[in-house]
DNA sequence: AATGAATGAGACTTCATTCAT
DNA sequence: AATGAATGAAGTCTCATTCAT
């Protein structure tokens, strides 16, 4: 018979990620601690670790979270049917991430470097955001099925192999954002439409 | 007069950010402790400490050497003349890559992901690693403006923007690789060739 | 008018202290917490810091109520008129002190070595069980005299001082037994008759 | 090559320990921190962590080296060829127990307590103290033997049974003298005088 | 009376860096 | 130049205790 509610729950726990991922924005993997995190969430150090097990487990948390909210983020643009051509689709997958990324003075999609790093070097973290990357993978190749469904994507191209190269260009997307700066949705969607302007039947217009 | 010759000196420097790089490759960034390194390195502390000022300075400098390797190896790929077209091209660019990161046990490909993290919050590597990213980014805008030259390309599009493209398919391909598994560089490139299919002189996309 | 009974605190307050016992057998003094007692007990926090003050007032109440336990359990043997010669008086010691002590799983006669290093630090609790061996002590002198009166002890020797002997025995056996194993109460019964044949009218021993 | 000698090595070991035995005998067994035995040992506490790999370490050796640093105290005792009659060594043995433990203001035999509390939950350490009890007890079994073969002591008892007793007695008297107060070695020793008064042939007076 | 969530002081330990040898 | 012992600030986490419900 818990005397708080499982909605206090949560809220205490997002509470607590959303301070992890603001300190790591701010200050990076490394030198975040513990204790910045517990000040920026307002809790006390016990109740932090009331709810979390150590700090491997609140960044890896906030690394799962994080990825799992942006992916639901972007279900509508990965479930509508019919999809709109490939540029206009990865317009609105860069565009919506965008969105869900920037909250204030953080940018997720800058965040994400760090949780990509952190996972690398925990198993178990590693083996979950896996499984996230290759469900939305999964989610991108029935995309371009109907694409090819639709005469719109040559039918002999594997569309796992596309969707591949589309998760590519999201992840990309984000790394040359943080890494070089002067990245642009509207650039990457002009040169995309470029290479892909002499495809077969080019935008949804096909029956 | 010193007591050592340069050579000596680089080969010191160059042991200590291998041993840097492989470290972080095993336990991931934040568990590397200067101690690793400098066990892995089989320098003593004090010696480590006369040829980098500190942490920071190591990692840094692991980074940077890493990020200025990699860059080093694509330009006989960046800079051929005439450029083979965009699937080709990035084919190479990826074979190139991959062939420059494995080193027996390690990935660089994966590593990197640990120096895109740790670039997040040092200003200065920050904007090291930026500008030579931008500097490859530029260069790829070269290979785009040939390939609009000679036809490859339409004319109409911003070199810039494809070459931003193309580093976002670049980095974006590590990234996938390390973080969802199963990317495979054949994949991409049959991805590419049928997306680019239509365009006016498609180049030669050997296996 | 209290809302529980006597009966009711006393269960209580014993459901604790032997969830207390049970606790230092299992993880030694150092390692046990009260929220391991808490745990064990079956109640909640609350409850528990209604019947105790804090943590050393419970182990000191487990210490002082194990202790008299004991000395209650040996008043049939301490009281005894006439005693039994020397070595079967203290065989019935040391095997009443095993039969109370074997609890289930746990020897309070090994439990008994973290309440001797406890009460080294606990000045009131120290007082405490000195008061308590003193006691004993006391009985032992009582029975020498016994042995006095009917001469079954040379009269020359001061009861108090094989009364010390005694208790020594006593708490050293269940020492030995803890800390070096092999210690059995036959073993010591038949040397302490070897070492007691030839005074003046040794009494009978029992196996 | 280490720049510092075996001697210092173990001089550091030994200034460690012997402040981890104050803060025992100040503070008792939960009470001390490693904070504390820092402190006392004038150390950094980089330093002692560079000599013990944690406090776990630091009791269990203190322990160890205090347990065994009796054992070799009493070898003169333990060892003389041929031994004095049973009242005369056991005085030995309890009056060398206490010129070794007395150290200033602490007094190693209550600190023995806290030992042994500890010894009970480290599994290691509790084998390491068997060991070295066992060890003394085969000694004093052998001491049995030549009270035997002087007759001095009954053939027909069993030499380890005889040995547990005095090794009882050997630990008894420490424990005692910790928990109840008052006890003398002349009282033990008149009172073992009394209960062995008619031994065979008491006294080393024989051939 | 009972509950258990919250608190925060303080414990243990690591590790980047210095400096005497 | 090289070594590695020493340092101590700072980090992670536990746990005895309180108090609103």
């Amino acid at each position: 018979m818990p005397r708080i509610t499982d909605e206090q729950r949560d809220a205490r726990r997002t509470q607590i990620l959303d301070a992890a991922r603001a300190c790591v924005a701010e200050y990076g993997l490394e030198a975040v601690s513990v204790e910045m995190i517990i000040a920026r969430s307002g809790l006390s150090t016990g109740t932090v670790y009331r709810y979390f097990k150590g700090k491997g487990e609140i960044i890896a948390a906030a690394v799962i979270s994080g990825t799992a909210g942006l992916i639901r983020a972007l279900q509508p643009v990965l479930t509508q049917d019919p999809p709109p051509g490939l540029p206009a689709f990865m317009q609105q997958v860069l565009r919506r991430t965008e969105s869900y990324s920037k909250r204030g003075d953080i940018d997720l999609r800058h965040v994400a470097l760090h949780g990509w790093s952190h996972s690398q070097s925990d198993p178990e973290l590693k083996a979950a955001v896996e499984t996230m990357y290759q469900g939305a993978r999964q989610q991108l190749a029935q995309v371009c099925k109907k694409w090819q469904a639709t005469g719109q994507l040559d039918s002999d191209v594997d569309p796992d192999a596309v969707a591949q190269l589309l998760l590519t260009i999201a992840l990309g997307f984000s790394a040359q954002h943080a890494l070089a700066g002067g990245a642009g949705i509207d650039a990457h969607i002009k040169a995309l439409s470029a290479l892909t302007s002499g495809l077969p039947h080019p935008g949804p217009t096909s029956t």
